[in-house]
DNA sequence: AATGAATGAGAGTTCATTCAT
DNA sequence: AATGAATGAACTCTCATTCAT
């Protein structure tokens, strides 16, 4: 790698680490380019060389942030739908529960954006709005496949799914936000437990 | 009452009326005072006659909102203390998301506001945040009683009321939506369920 | 006076008293019609049934409080006309003094309104304007008189006149901040003094 | 000098050369952003990248007015202080008039700012005050030194201090308002001589 | 490749004045 | 006589984006 390209590499992660820390901590709208760029050291110009505009680095920021996070859970969705009996079914969503928790382990820094723009107005709010719904159709299509399977009773499929992924976001959040009242190892199982066992 | 009166209360309603759609469909900062006032069809300065300032405005809609919820849900919790035995608690459980049910039914056309601007960085996300402590703080009050009354097996009460807020809000979010997926009554009974009985 | 009449006069000092008031706290350009209106418990619209403008209240104000001090002034003009010998001059300033102290104690509550508006950019500045070059056009007569029949020596009657009216300015802001280093009486006699006989 | 710097200059001082005469004719707080810069002919936003507010260009005018009179005053008081004799006192004083004579000459195209903000109520009347603040009190120390080496009779050295700051400044604005009954030159020496040796 | 000057619409808010009630 | 709702231009300041250098 020539100098050059080695510099722009360098330049870029600058920008995005910038951008990060700054739209973590005052929102997308609430961030300006000249804030990030005068943050990185450059000229405000200069930031429309590596990217065309504020959403496009928004929009790497979330591809990062909810890209494994689709791709594991495509992953357990499969092997869920291959699973056989109820005790292996429960087993692969406990598995499903760590392997999530693995990717937002990852994804930790970046996932306080999801928060903070989901339900935003602007063009932040716009593209979290898509991968959710990407998430949220897997969650569903995992729920009726076990369904279909009867390995859990007969229920909504879309509004378990739902809770369970509005239960998840929660959980999240305040785990993020580190809530000293939150062990993240027990509200794995917590949550694991109360959604398959309830709460009684 | 006077004719004048009854023009002020006219108008009131008008800016109420097209403030709301304009904070739900725009949020809360991409709505100028200008858009609400012109869909009013009033001048600029003359919102100012009715609301000392925007987030005036909004504040009043976080009242109805989230006033007669927290007052329900403190009523929830006062008779959930006073229940005997589990089967008892359960069926409060029930009237509880029945009465909260009917409190978002009349919060309805409102109700989005919460989600578009819970996480926003502005006076809004402030204005609803206070109000969400206060919703929180009783979901975490009611489950320890139930809890130190072995009403409920052993649980953490802070992550299990989290879930089922984050749950809540999830489903309440579908229901606005219109999402078509979703029948209201039966996903009441069908949340109710799960965090009781689990989804085995 | 009938009972109308007699609310009207009531009414009407009402407003002078707050309008004053604020005038002098707040600026004219910083004190709204809105502000003295619910200051003295009445109406916007109503004040306009007493004064046909902002403006005509502040001239209200100046014409009580630079008429007595132009009129003195006149009559000391006239007098110092007729004074014959250089000490019956020199007396004459120190009664001359004496009278403006007197006009000067009886406007003290407006005063500051001089100083405060006398440079400003709009109406309030232009009519402190024309009141000031009234009062220097005299000062200036009494000075050349003076020479003229050789009561003080040759000198330049308008460069001196506008020395006597600025100390006297400056004095006078001291004494209304209430200047703890002057001594009012004190300061009469030395202005007096410095003037006719120097520093020296 | 690059070409984008010699524009930025000339711009710069284009703005300046607007904004006082703005500030001049209309007054801090008649004189609007929008104003200055379509005098300029720049748009409204462009302002900023010049200076970060408007108080910001008012403060420099301010600077430059009274920075080298505060200098000037300054060493003429260190001056005076190593005075022997009351002849040579007087020198000095004359001296000094011609010193701020010349500060003022120099600072004549901004001088005017002084007088009509001096009693404004917003950001420029503070700005003005803390600068007049530094002048009377140099003022003040230069006659009490003067009265303590008997150069002058006893006298009220406050009382005289603002009489002769007060004077000056009247004077000072008749001259900048090309007032034609004012000749400048004769103007420095009969004050000097008013105050040292009375009108007698 | 990098700069940063320039734009201009748009934000929230205030206010003197008018006029229908 | 009194009201106060209504106006709309004015204010300062911000910002994403463009483009000549």
């Amino acid at each position: 790698m020539g100098v050059r390209e080695a510099r722009k590499l360098a330049r870029r992660q600058a920008i995005e680490s910038a951008g990060l820390a700054l739209f973590l901590s005052e929102g997308y709208a609430g961030c300006s380019v000249e804030k990030i760029a005068s943050a990185v050291g450059i000229a405000r110009g200069t930031f429309y060389l590596y990217y065309p505009d504020k959403r496009a680095l928004f929009e790497l920021f979330c591809e990062r942030m909810y890209g494994p996070l689709v791709a594991s859970l495509e992953g357990s969705a499969a092997r869920l739908k291959a699973a056989g009996s109820s005790e292996e079914q429960r087993l692969m969503y406990l598995q499903m529960s760590f392997a999530l928790a693995g990717c937002l382990e990852q994804a930790r820094p970046v996932m306080l954006l999801h928060f903070r723009e989901k339900w935003s107005a602007g063009p932040a709010g716009e593209v979290v709005g898509e991968w959710m719904s990407r998430i949220e159709a897997i969650a569903v299509s995992i729920l009726e496949d076990a369904r279909e399977r009867k390995l859990v009773r007969e229920l909504d499929a879309v509004t378990v799914s739902l809770a369970i992924v509005g239960a998840a976001e929660r959980l999240i959040w305040a785990w993020l936000e580190g809530d000293e009242r939150l062990d993240p190892d027990k509200a794995t199982l917590e949550v694991a437990n109360v959604f398959f066992s309830g709460i009684a």
